[in-house]
DNA sequence: TTGAAAGCGCTACCAA
DNA sequence: TTGGTAGCGCTTTCAA
């Protein structure tokens, strides 16, 4: 059987249930029989105005039939001013070390009534990402690693922001810094490969880009440590896959090295593993120490020594980023945030 | 331990330029001489008018003078409409692989001019959650997990959003679902050890909150494939902790289990090396399994085998949720997007 | 206690 | 080719 659509009626509405539009709080005020004022007073619990029992009832009864939600950019075109907390999203992987420090500083702006957004920023790049991120108006901006120039900065506090954090390995003018320098990281690790009788050293660099952020100052952190010792340092190129580590262990008893810092634990255990396949005895013959202090370190044999990092609590940045936002007129505040400690195992 | 922050310096405070409010296109039309609505008509490249060379420029001029960014909500809420696509952030650390799908996704929906926004929802719930999100009017929306109920997929769509998406464990009624059904991952797993001929198998359960979405179909799908044969299927708690470990693999004997899948490669190594701590012979006596075919599960020895996962492309899911954008009134559209296959190594 | 109305910044329609 | 202007949804001052 076919069934063939007839028209039966022409009514001034159209036939399909019109495609609802969205409702606004005009048509929150017809149905309860008030003015726009009222509701906006009700569902923003105004304590300025007092408005009668009945009628607040009335009202949320009103607004809740309707199912309706604000609008928050016209709110905050009124109000002149959001509380949005804007980051770019992270574009590599990364680690539970910093993930939980995001969601810790999610957690500890949201008790302070600021909304988290992070912004998918991919393919544009400093000025261009500031203006993108500008445009929303957010109340403040947080921008890990580097990228975000003065010039950025400036674009963002022109547009309102009323503090700029920068995470990263320098401060930005205009921007108050959480310094995160690695070359705490390698220097700590280059200490200790020292101070346990290593002369000649290896620091792994990933091949794999947007890492150099980190790479780049760990391998200075260790150079720095080293600096004026009679240690040498080798740069090791590594991607992070077996056969690059395949190829690097071949040729590593000619390197003529007898410690190396891995960049991090992932970097060490494939390192690890693939001296040990071709026989280098860990520690004996080559020291071994990753960095970042993860679960797998401690699962190898030799157990991995590594570099603990601590970051910040996300509750001290969130309060940091409050007290600017409420006085925006202060001066940048830089802050190093970045501990790290050896914590030695076997392998080194 | 806690890491105190510690501040450096401050710099000394800055003659303060007078706050400078934030410039809007009436700024730029009274510096350039002309109207609002060429302004408009002039930055935003509009088609249907022609304006003069000289006007133009005089505008760009203007208005890159001023520092002028235009202000996405006042936009917004003149169309009727924004561009910005909204997913919850992450609130567990995620591994590369979702990381990967993620930042695939944001290149693809930026390449058909859509913003993604990740937005951080700590200590929402269910509809409370999808209310805040309906406060920024997203054309679309995008939920992994569970979650979302039909109710809030209603708020969603009450309030304006053309798309509604989930990935996760089954459909919700009004939106579109990307089925990631992590069963299959148990399942193959499951199958995978019956074919080697083990009949008493163990499942990994992690303790942690927040991986039951994952764990508990995981379980199952290891169930079903199993169900109606002479197997077992034993459930293990398991924390991410050697300890935990250890206590399992203490009373492992008297399991008298052959086999185990271990939730995934982190687990499973885990696992493996607590295991073969007290001498249990892997995988003589007891195959392991992990899933997610991480980097790491080649390192181990014996060698890893895993479940591969594989997920949609960014680029699909990119071009369902345009689609759906554009035609709001198809049906929702329910796709099965999780591949899972056995990687077979040496472990079972 | 409630309502009327202005105006946040922007775009698009209609006139000039 | 350009300008005037209405109005998106909301809050808030001022009046009633």
């Amino acid at each position: 059987m076919r069934y063939v659509m007839v028209q039966i009626s022409k009514t001034p509405e159209p036939a399909l249930p019109a495609p609802r539009s969205v409702p606004t709080s005009a048509d929150v005020a017809r149905l309860a029989g008030v003015s726009r004022a009222t509701v906006s007073y009700v569902l923003n619990n105004t304590s300025a105005v007092r408005i009668s029992e009945p009628t607040r009832r009335r009202v949320q009864e009103a607004a809740k039939e309707l199912g309706y939600v604000p609008h928050a950019a016209a709110r905050s075109l009124r109000a002149g001013h959001s509380r949005m907390v804007l980051m770019p999203a992270p574009t590599i992987p990364v680690g539970p070390l910093y993930s939980q420090f995001i969601n810790e500083l999610q957690w500890a702006l949201g008790r302070l009534d600021y909304t988290v957004v992070q912004y998918g920023t991919v393919g544009l790049h400093g000025d261009e990402a500031a203006r993108a991120w500008a445009e929303l108006r957010p109340v403040a901006v947080l921008v890990p690693g580097a990228g975000l120039g003065p010039q950025g900065v400036a674009v963002l506090k022109g547009s309102g922001a009323r503090a700029v954090v920068t995470l990263g390995p320098e401060a930005v003018e205009g921007a108050h810094a959480l310094l995160m320098d690695h070359a705490t990281v390698g220097h700590c690790a280059g200490g200790h490969l020292f101070d346990r009788g290593r002369r000649r050293v290896g620091v792994v660099v990933p091949e794999e880009g947007g890492l150099e952020v980190f790479s780049q100052p760990r391998l200075e952190g260790v150079r720095r440590a080293l600096d004026g010792t009679d240690a040498t340092v080798t740069e090791l190129s590594l991607a992070y896959e077996e056969e690059s580590a395949a190829r690097l262990a071949a040729r590593w008893r000619e390197l003529g090295l007898d410690a190396v810092f891995a960049y991090n634990d992932e970097y060490a255990m494939l390192l690890m593993r693939a001296l040990q396949d071709v026989g280098v005895r860990v520690p004996e013959e080559t020291a071994v120490i990753g960095a970042d202090d993860l679960m797998l370190g401690r699962l190898l044999r030799p157990r991995l020594s590594t570099v603990h990092i601590e970051l910040p609590s996300g509750r001290d940045l969130a309060e940091l980023v409050d007290r600017a936002v409420r006085n925006p007129a202060a001066a940048p505040e830089t802050h190093k945030v970045l501990g790290a400690t050896v914590v030695h195992r076997d392998s080194s």
